[in-house]
DNA sequence: AAACATAAAGAACAGTTTGTTCTGTATCAA
DNA sequence: TTGATACAGAACAAACTGTTCTTTATGTTT
């Protein structure tokens, strides 16, 4: 990719991050993020057909990062924590939230976060069934597994909007204790 | 109130969730709704200082009208479907919901119904403590209050999310059930 | 029924936002 | 060096916003 096209993606996100961070995502106008971001009106809609479309690309981007930062643990570590354990990926995710790289919680404490949590709670999915559906034994299930899957999801992201609203006072490992508590005894629930 | 400040606010009201049913909010703009409502542009803004409020008074009253449709049921009612269960009014709640009154489910379902999604959850609250937290031993509880009263909430709108998602195919009766069976074994867990 | 109050309609408005099209310039890759 | 292309800047029509004004219709009160 073209190097100015880098550059100016990166003043784009930047200048709208730094818009989101104070004020509503409605309430931003395209002229507000090209003069933040100090590009021309014509650049910008060649790179972004909207604002959705940018608000998309970014979530997009974000969500990537997170992912990736998260798995990214060398053996050592991955040892040293025991990250066999079905919850510690998801220690691995608050920890990383907890950096705030990127300025990613921001964007997840604004007024208007659906978008970014809820392409949060749908790439989730994926992280979740390979956590806590492997070799999941359907017949002794309590409830559906489609419903289950979007109860955790929809779990973890409450609890970090939670801790968020609480100023992040817990520690990353309190609060992925918390969501365990919140989802083990259902899983391990009778009939 | 003035009978015709009264048709005006029902007009706007029809009109806009007219809309909403067809598209997201972001997308309708206030001329739209006039012309949807049939409505004068000055009409419109003596009732709602902007698109946001309309928004917000639609969601305050569709929630009340939720909330005292499935409270208000007669003694000998309460006493046939066993309602001091604390599940039961859950039950009720989807039971209204159900029957789609006033299309509050159009709004619900609609892609962009995080903010009556949001109402929906924070207005939930108080009933949620009435219902769980009634002599609830503090003592015994292995989660904070805070996160449990946020977890319940979060975990009914979600479920009425994914029932919506489903097109509804459960009954109002399976759905509470799952409900329960998602938040039960959380309040029962032992330390 | 008459008188008063006020809600609504409609037009007109300045200011802003949006998305597009054009031309000229700067930067990149080969 | 050359050819491609990303960018800036200006200008544009169209739409939307929120306000102000006047006129008309409708409610409420006595």
């Amino acid at each position: 990719m073209d190097r100015r096209q880098q550059k100016t993606r990166q003043a784009i996100f930047n200048g709208f991050t730094t818009l989101l961070s104070t004020k509503n995502y409605n309430q931003i106008s395209v002229q507000e993020i090209i003069d933040e971001a100090n590009v021309g009106r014509t650049t910008f809609y060649a790179h972004f057909e909207t604002k959705d479309y940018l608000l998309k690309e970014l979530c997009k981007d974000l969500f990537n990062h997170i992912i990736d930062s998260a798995m990214g643990h060398p053996e050592a570590h991955r040892h040293y924590w025991d990250c066999t354990a079905p919850d510690s990926v998801f220690l691995h995710l608050i920890q990383h939230l907890q950096k705030n790289d990127k300025h990613i919680l921001n964007l997840l404490s604004s007024e208007n976060n659906d978008i970014f949590r809820r392409y949060f709670k749908e790439n989730l999915r994926e992280l979740v069934i390979s956590e806590y559906f492997h070799g999941y034994d359907a017949e002794k299930a309590t409830l559906p597994d489609d419903y289950l899957i979007n109860h955790i999801c929809a779990t973890f992201v409450e609890t970090i909007d939670w801790w968020l609203s609480k100023n992040m006072e817990e520690s990353a490992e309190v609060l992925a204790n918390y969501f365990s508590r919140a989802i083990e005894p259902v899983l391990t629930a009778d009939k």
